[in-house]
DNA sequence: CGCTTTAGTTAGTTATAGCTAACTTCGCTC
DNA sequence: GAGCGAAGTTAGCTATAACTAACTAAAGCG
């Protein structure tokens, strides 16, 4: 399974969702991503067939190694290039709205360049 | 019509392939962009319905005053992006392809911040 | 004059990723 | 225990944007 936009975007939903209340459902993700439930019901099951989320009894979804992996990585080029933008003096809304679409372009090399000019700071 | 990333690539190649030959024909973008001859005349068929391009009796394509304005204004992005990028030590040709997807998720205020940034080194 | 090559189009297929409608399943309340 | 609401699934639809196969039309060559 190739990783597109849209499932960096979910994992990332559901790390955030993690962090913010302990614990995931998909109703959680269609609250937060405003899709429908059922979008993202397909969606969840495409991740746990190719082993990016596991899903329980309760359906509690649990990202696996794999799906973190991308999930902090995407988190992580969110965050910073959303400061990129707004040292630049963009406003912070507009910087994480545009950092939202960013991150899924960027190579890691170029986030990373970008990463250390931002350190040396 | 709603323009989307493709179309912004599309009048970009056209903007360049007229600037590098004098004129365009759907063969050339064919040649230029690496699409199946079909996808190329759907797509031209769709821009001449809605106002983004001409096309006269041999085949030559012209972008009307409003697809110009999204081609340079695309072309612009992607050398100012792929700039900034090799300014942070981003070898060319990874900068230039990395520009070329970002160039359709930044709005065009973070563009202008990080065009003002570079204009003042 | 006819064949071949080049350019372009039409029709039909595919994948991704959204949607609604309608269903199931489960737990809670009365 | 009946009914209701919340959560999730299934089926089928839509749009975008790519593809191949097969066609047309025109130009150029021998």
């Amino acid at each position: 399974m190739k990783i597109q936009q849209s499932a960096e975007d979910y994992f990332e939903t559901i790390y955030i969702l993690k962090k913010r209340n302990g614990s995931v459902r998909a109703i959680d993700i269609v609250n937060e991503m405003g899709f429908s439930k059922p979008t993202v019901s397909v969606a969840m099951k495409k991740f746990r067939e190719n082993g990016f989320v596991t899903v329980d009894d309760d359906g509690q979804i649990e990202l696996t190694k794999q799906g973190l992996y991308i999930a902090e990585k995407t988190y992580e080029k969110h965050n910073v290039l959303a400061k990129a933008l707004m040292l630049l003096g963009v406003e912070e809304s507009l910087a994480y709205e545009d950092a939202c679409r960013m991150e899924h372009c960027i190579s890691d090399i170029s986030f990373e360049a970008i990463k250390n000019y931002l350190d040396k700071l």
